[in-house]
DNA sequence: TAAATTAAAGACAAAAGAGTCCTTTATCTG
DNA sequence: CAGATAAAGGACTCTTTTGTCTTTAATTTA
């Protein structure tokens, strides 16, 4: 898989907080229940963005979790790179050290131009659009 | 990653075994040495190439393993196909169950597109066209 | 036939990813 | 302040991937 589980529900968790436009506070119960996400896995993952300065959290009645800066300010790529690191686009696929421009692997070429597609695709997705697909209608998190 | 470890070995491999034109088996041994991956790790992951038909194999000395069919007729994509199987071209790439055309998931359309290029890079990536590559030492299989 | 060579097969171990559970800490409300 | 609520943190388990090791089977050569 591209992304792994943790990261994809990372970026699920995170457009669900974006669905919640008024900046309240989300329980993260409330997200594990509704995207079918192991709670206390999932306190995990939302522990990571908060680390890295994405979401912000509070304890007590009322608390939860919620974006820390404007969702049109967070890309997917942000979330990838904060859970899953950004090995994705830096690797060489085959997973060979010495592979550079100067020295590529059999796949060096061929995914070197498909990288950086993905690299602006997932640049520039962001929650806020991807959070008003889900008002839509037109996406779906969970099912 | 994008593609399993013992794929990527796999795939290495094969490149080395397509170089070797003059059709005789090369000892697993040998490939296992020469690209710096356990052979008895190796020797697994080219069970499951011989049992797929990609590659045969011959016990005793002498013996080896070689491509059971032309070079030109194998790509890139049969060997993903035979170790890693096809989900990286099926499943959502946010891994949700009911994930459609209909009920896209966040990612769907992007991922979409370039799962589709992806797809034709590899399938016309042949062995015999990136064994030509090694020869030419245009590409490198370690290091 | 005996010895050497090489793949096949299976048991096992280590590491990473995914997931569970329990305790602690902070915050709010009555 | 007391109790409830909710995140933080840590220990632990389960699974998958990756890797090692030993034995077996097939083949060649002398």
């Amino acid at each position: 898989m591209l992304l792994s589980k943790t990261c994809s529900y990372g970026i699920r968790a995170a457009i669900y907080i974006a669905v919640q436009k008024d900046h309240q506070y989300v329980p993260i119960k409330e997200i594990a229940d509704t995207l079918k996400i192991s709670f206390h896995f999932l306190t995990k993952i939302l522990q990571i963005l908060t680390k890295k300065g994405i979401i912000e959290s509070s304890k007590g009645p009322g608390g939860g979790v919620g974006l820390r800066i404007d969702p049109s300010e967070i890309s997917i790529l942000d979330i990838i790179y904060a859970i899953d690191s950004s090995d994705i686009f830096e690797e060489c696929v085959l997973g060979l050290p010495g592979c550079s421009k100067e020295n590529p692997c059999p796949m060096h070429s061929t995914w070197g131009v498909l990288r950086l597609d993905l690299y602006e695709m997932l640049r520039n997705e962001t929650l806020e659009g991807l959070a008003s697909q889900v008002i839509n209608k037109s996406i779906l998190l969970y099912e």
